[in-house]
RNA sequence: GGAGGAAUGCCCGAGCGGCCAAAGGGAGCAGACUGUAAAUCUGCCGGCUUAUGCCUUCGGUGGUUCGAAUCCACCUUCCUCCA
């Protein structure tokens, strides 16, 4: 099986635009390949996994990933999946961003090694200093507007009432000149991104094409979708899933895979467990053996949290599940709740709030709820605890007796959303 | 330049002078059932000291009215048609 077959056996391939050629050159050469990410926030998230395993399973494979930060990019917005205008982005929260997502890119895949050590770049370099003209002269020339408004990513905006700007529009054109760009550099010769990227990609292609410089190839994965068919990488309560660890939390990043359905495990197994793929049908097999243990979804949540987290905290993270989980809270110390403190959210109360005594609505909105209204409501329908003891009465008080162990205690709204309350 | 139409809660969308904190759906939350799953069912779903109470909300600003998301004026943004 030569690479190409893995990665489409692995449900990384939804298009490609000439797997011929393509294979033969990654036969030929080590390849330079490059993703691009946008800076829309200081860290990457669930969803820009998928284009990222591509980039690192090139590595693997003997090729040179480059990391392609729109820093300029960034700038104009990708209407590519949008259906409304983009709000730009100042130059310093920009800067901010790209710096934050170059940092965590350099955990994700090697950068060292002499020959295939991935290369960090920002657009920004090569296209600050060009002037409109010479671009429009030297660039726009080679690209039809008929070519351009034959791509979904426009066209879908042309038939949509609130239309595109000139901006958004140019940006598969920058786009495509980064492709250009990136080959004259870095002899880079495949760009990989999701399915959705497919357009402005081929329009990379295309130019170079028009350019006379040495064909360029384009490889693209399906979106990822959840089994309801929404894009994959939020939570159950709507909010995205980070991969900074100030953002989202080792332990939920840990549960949300952990929470995958059956439906959806077999697939994101594939697609970003390294095992071998044979080893993964094993997996999977045993799993639907006994589906009750969750054994995909263990196996998922401990590779990506290995891999986005690292191992410290993994090992970390799953004793925090075992604990939260497994009903033991009561043989617990302080220092045994010291240790999850770093991984499950934890909140600071004043001793003497504590020794006074706290209503329980008050300790769930200062922990779990939005609201006192809504802690209210948690009581009174069943889902709140103190300790994994369901709380039932809204005006049940909350003292330094509850505590279990000197100064720590479990706040816990519904069956998942645990924090641990230490008292100062 | 002219003529029409639209802007509602996280999203979609009904409301068109009081019974509107605003139908319905989606999302979300809780419970039941389970496997820390999915599906299903039930309840909740602006905030507050939980109250047949108050406050904030229906693009913005003013106005009419005892009373306005609903009427009027102006403004902003968007859409459609004509030139």
């Amino acid at each position: 099986m030569n690479f190409l077959d893995e990665l489409q056996a692995r449900g990384l391939i939804a298009d490609i635009t000439d797997r011929e050629g393509l294979s033969e050159l990654l036969a030929s050469q080590i390849v330079p390949v490059y993703a691009g990410y946008d800076p829309t926030a200081t860290s990457l998230h669930v969803g820009n996994l998928v284009p990222t395993m591509l980039l690192k399973r090139f590595q693997l494979a003997g090729h040179r990933p480059i990391v392609l930060v729109g820093g300029a990019t960034g700038m104009i917005g990708d209407p590519s999946g949008r259906s409304s205008e983009r709000n730009l982005l100042d130059v310093d929260t920009l800067a901010a961003n790209v710096a934050g997502i170059r940092a965590q890119l350099s955990r994700l895949m090697d950068f060292d090694d002499a020959r295939t050590g991935a290369l960090m770049t920002n657009n920004y370099d090569w296209t600050h200093g060009v002037g409109f003209l010479e671009f429009l002269r030297d660039y726009g020339k080679h690209l039809t507007i008929n070519y351009m408004l034959g791509k979904d990513s426009v066209a879908n905006r042309l038939g949509n009432e609130s239309g595109i700007s000139y901006t958004e529009f140019s940006y598969m054109l920058l786009q495509a000149f980064d492709f250009v760009q990136l080959e004259r550099r870095h002899g880079c010769r495949l760009q990989v991104g999701g399915s959705d990227q497919y357009g402005n990609i081929t329009a990379g292609c295309e130019l170079q094409h028009k350019l006379r410089g040495p064909k360029l190839f384009g490889l693209t994965a399906p979106l990822l979708l959840d089994s309801n068919g929404q894009k994959m990488g939020k939570s159950a309560d709507g909010e995205r899933i980070w991969l900074d660890a100030e953002r989202t939390s080792p332990y939920a990043f840990y549960q949300y895979w952990f929470n995958r359905n059956d439906e959806e495990v077999p697939r994101l197994l594939r697609l970003f467990s390294l095992r071998p793929l044979a080893e993964i049908t094993e997996l999977l097999a045993a799993h639907d053996a006994d589906r009750a243990k969750r054994t995909a979804q263990r196996e998922l949540a401990r590779a990506m949290t290995e891999w986005i987290h690292g191992k410290p905290a993994l090992g970390q993270v799953e004793v925090a599940s075992r604990v939260m989980f497994g009903e033991a809270l009561d043989g617990l110390t302080d220092a045994d709740f010291q240790t999850l403190a770093g991984t499950i959210p934890t909140v600071d109360i004043p001793r003497a709030d504590l020794e006074a005594g706290i209503g329980i609505v008050d300790l769930l909105a200062r922990t779990v709820s939005d609201s006192k209204g809504a802690a209210r409501r948690l009581v009174t329908q069943g889902g709140a605890y103190v300790n994994n003891q369901r709380i039932a009465e809204v005006d049940r008080q909350v003292t330094t007796k509850d505590l279990a162990s000197e100064t720590m205690l479990v706040v816990r709204g519904g069956k998942k959303d645990y924090r641990l309350v230490r008292v100062r």
